[in-house]
DNA sequence: GGCCTGCCGCCC
DNA sequence: GGCGGCAGGCCT
């Protein structure tokens, strides 16, 4: 047994990816093993910390003189984190430069995370003065935080520390507890009653109640709350029982079940389309041949693409094997949930960020215990502690929402394609708009492309009109419905039918604007106007939180003249709302979704005709299936045109493609209406066409001729500081020795202001690296890395993004 | 000379 | 984050 543990330590703001050695202590020596917890003391003032147990190492293997510590004691029993967690992390820091500590940390559940006290305790309380006395209020132990503290109160404890009259106590928290319940199992059978009432006392009336209870119930194990209070009140009188071999005590692990009180109609495998059939048949084939196999799954919205994720997880079942399913945050609500758990029933744990941190605990539990045999989930969910998987699903493959915006800035459909690998098993990455990306390596054949070209209904695909709103603007009776869409939504109103319309968000909110001087409202800490909010009556900050009034007089001219600008939700629910007087409205947007429940309270609501009109943003596009609907509107298809963003066309493109898939599921055939200042627009006219391909081909070529993914690899350096000087100076630094490290194949844009140059008070500069293969590159960023964190303390913050998703 | 303060490097 | 070390400044 190995003498010394290499431990990757939890220091907030000192993060290292070298592991630090620690001795085991004998009392430990054969209990502890890698991917476990352990509480470690760490620097000068022996404060303790979490680590993770990653390797072991005797002590030839180092020679240090330094000295070496001992293992304080373990959190876990049984590792938290197996082998494939563990390496995972390793491939994880490496691709996306990030400290090895807040890998480990994103594939627990938020709480393992430790979380630290820090108490001051009394040891000579003759020495403190009365001030002291006053700050401790009677108590031997108090929770202190530096902050809080005057300085003057400081300075006289750190003095009283250092004559070793007050000691300072670390503590490392473990919120991590599943929730026991205490099972009973009655020993008492119609042959051992009469023995054992003979020998209770004839006037314990309690105890006789009890054993007839237990005599009626022979056999049975039941949870203790079943047991009627009266009869056992406390712990240690059921304790007694068990000696007496009236019954037998067993503690066992309770799980909070989200989905518990939902009764699930059991659903049968459907017939397939012979597409569906060589989409099941090939991915089948790969599961059985333990195949590393990525497959595309490219199929128009309705085209069933569920359905062969469901064969396919069924076909992993039969195996004995294992399923994950990722889907969208935004989608991960009623419809998909419902389907799956529909034909897996209890085999399912689900995963999504409405859980509270202890059901994601007791989903996470349950899947580690293989109790759960089928995972679905949003992006973190790809780090479920599944074993032995067959298949692995990214369904909306191309959604943005599957990268992470902070460390770790992984992909997770690259954690997929990781995973799949290690497990030897198939992916099948689904989408109707497949990202450029994945689309290129069917093309080069890197996965194998699976199409589904048809509806399942054999409808047609929605008719789609584009409306010129240059022109339509002229007699439109709103800025926001031209006569063409106001003229359609009548008609579905008056044949009882339902209307989903669309606005792009982005730019698309209101502000205030004064016609006398052209001001406009700003947020005091970032650089972009505020939002006006009609429900709470104030004006918001969407980058910082801040809030304040809604100003009836102008601030820098003192004129009346201020007023709304541009066009929120909740304007043109206003406007709808006088345009069409008897339609019921829904408004679906980040203010009606807040609250937890909200988005599936909303769409249910819808799906039981309780209003005929769905107004939202973007959300409203994802994964919807309500055969009522008939009639779709996009308000404004290209605010997210402008952008200078080189992703902005297929975004544009992909969701326009979505939302007008949304138009008559069922029986009914359905309509799409785009109001749009961009006609010609290519990703509009594709999108109108539903042509995927010839967008594909269309957009490949741009991306050629302007050096972007798939051809180049992208890494976008965000630099920030306290004031503008600061974080231009730190990014003209990057800059020149990027070009020291770069061959002149590379290209490096920047450094340039962010878009928004200042967020919260902080000033944001940028750089873009595009290049096709630079060996110095990699090690360079890691030393950024580690370099960016002495930065920190002087306020100077370097965020490496390897594949951003969005350039702004 | 003594001691407070700010900055820097290191922590198994 | 926290601690010791070290350099520079000002007090008595």
């Amino acid at each position: 047994m190995a003498e010394y543990a290499q431990v990757i330590v939890d220091v907030p703001t000192m993060q290292t990816n070298r592991p630090y050695t620690y001795k085991i202590p004998t009392k430990l020596q054969s209990q502890l093993e890698c991917g476990m917890r352990v509480i470690v003391p760490f620097g000068k003032g022996e404060r303790k910390i979490q680590g993770f147990v990653v390797g072991f190492a005797t002590k030839e293997e180092f020679v240090e003189n330094i000295e070496i510590k001992e293992i304080i004691s373990t959190m876990d029993l049984a590792p938290v984190l197996a082998k494939e967690g563990l390496l995972l992390a390793d491939w994880l820091a490496q691709k996306t430069f990030s400290f090895k500590i807040s890998c480990l940390q994103a594939m627990l559940p938020n709480v393992m995370r430790a979380s630290y006290t820090k108490k001051l305790r009394v040891l000579s309380p003759e020495l403190l003065s009365d001030e002291v006395k006053l700050f401790f209020a009677g108590q031997a132990e108090v929770e202190f935080n530096e902050e809080q503290l005057s300085t003057k109160l400081l300075r006289e404890l750190t003095l009283l520390r250092k004559k070793d009259a007050l000691e300072v106590i670390y503590q490392v928290n473990d919120r991590a507890k599943p929730k026991m319940v205490m099972m009973i199992t009655s020993l008492v059978t119609r042959e051992n009653y009469e023995m054992l009432k003979k020998q209770v006392r004839k006037n314990a009336t309690r105890q006789l109640e009890l054993l007839a209870f237990l005599a009626q119930k022979s056999g049975q194990t039941f949870a203790r709350s079943e047991l009627p209070t009266n009869l056992v009140q406390t712990l240690s009188q059921l304790k007694k029982a068990a000696e007496l071999g009236w019954i037998k005590l067993e503690e066992k692990e309770a799980y909070r079940d989200p989905y518990a009180t939902k009764e699930v109609q059991k659903t049968q495998p459907q017939k397939l389309t012979a597409e569906q059939q060589v989409a099941v048949d090939a991915v089948s084939q790969a599961i059985d041949a333990k195949q590393a196999q990525p497959f595309l799954l490219q199929g128009v919205t309705g085209s069933g693409k569920t359905e062969v994720y469901l064969q396919t997880i069924a076909h992993a079942l039969k195996n004995g094997q294992t399923a994950l399913m990722l889907v969208p945050e935004i989608s991960l609500t009623p419809q998909m949930v419902q389907r799956v758990k529909a034909r897996f029933g209890s085999q399912v744990a689900m995963l999504h960020s409405a859980l509270s941190d202890g059901e994601r605990y007791d989903e996470w539990r349950r899947i580690e215990r293989k109790e759960a045999k089928v995972v679905v989930g949003a992006r973190s969910a790809v780090f479920a502690p599944v074993s032995d998987l067959g298949v692995i699903i990214v369904d909306e493959e191309h959604e943005t929402s599957y990268k992470q915006e902070d460390m770790p800035r992984y992909h997770a459909r690259n954690v997929v394609l990781w995973r799949a690998k290690y497990h030897h098993c198939p992916v099948i990455l689904g989408s109707a708009t497949p990202a450029l990306e994945t689309r290129a390596r069917a093309q080069k054949g890197v996965y194998r492309h699976l199409k589904l070209t048809k509806r399942i209904n054999g409808n047609a695909l929605p008719q789609v009109e584009l409306v010129d709103m240059r022109q339509a603007i002229r007699t439109a009776p709103r800025p926001d419905f031209s006569e063409v869409l106001l003229a359609q939504i009548k008609e579905r109103l008056a044949r009882n039918e339902q209307v989903v319309l669309m606005l792009n968000r982005r730019g698309y909110s209101s502000f205030v604007l004064c016609r006398e001087c052209g001001f406009v409202l700003k947020c005091p800490n970032c650089d972009v106007s505020l939002t006006l909010h009609m429900d709470t009556h104030s004006m918001k900050c969407h980058y910082c939180g801040h809030e304040e009034a809604i100003p009836q007089r102008c601030p820098s001219c003192n004129s009346k003249k201020i007023q709304y600008y541009g066009t929120g939700t909740q304007k043109v629910q206003a406007e709808l709302e006088k345009l069409l007087p008897n339609a019921r409205i829904l408004r679906m947007d980040v203010d009606t979704t807040r609250k937890k429940g909200a988005h599936e309270r909303l769409l249910a609501k819808f799906g039981a005709h309780e209003a005929d009109i769905l107004l939202g943003t973007q959300m409203i596009a994802k994964g919807l299936d309500f055969p009522n609907v008939t009639l779709v509107g996009v308000l404004n298809a290209d605010t997210a045109l402008g952008l200078p963003d080189y992703r902005s066309s297929e975004r544009t493109f992909q969701l326009l493609t979505q939302v007008s898939g949304r138009a008559g599921r069922a029986d009914k055939s359905g309509q799409v209406v785009i109001q749009t200042y961009n006609p010609e627009h290519y990703a509009i006219q594709l999108a109108c066409k539903q042509d995927y391909e010839r967008f594909f081909f269309y957009e490949m070529n741009l991306r050629h001729l302007n050096h972007y993914p798939p051809y180049y690899y992208t890494i976008r350096l965000t630099v920030s500081a306290k004031t503008e000087a600061a974080a231009a100076k730190e990014s003209f630094a990057i800059k020149k020795s990027l070009d020291q490290c770069l061959s002149p194949e590379a290209i490096v844009l920047g450094p340039t202001p962010s878009s928004i140059l200042r967020i919260n008070n902080r000033f944001y500069y940028q750089l873009v690296i595009k290049y096709k293969s630079e060996p110095a590159l990699e090690t360079y960023l890691h030393e950024l890395l580690l370099q960016s964190q002495q930065g920190e303390r002087k306020g100077i913050q370097v965020v490496i993004d390897r594949d951003p998703v969005n350039f702004l």
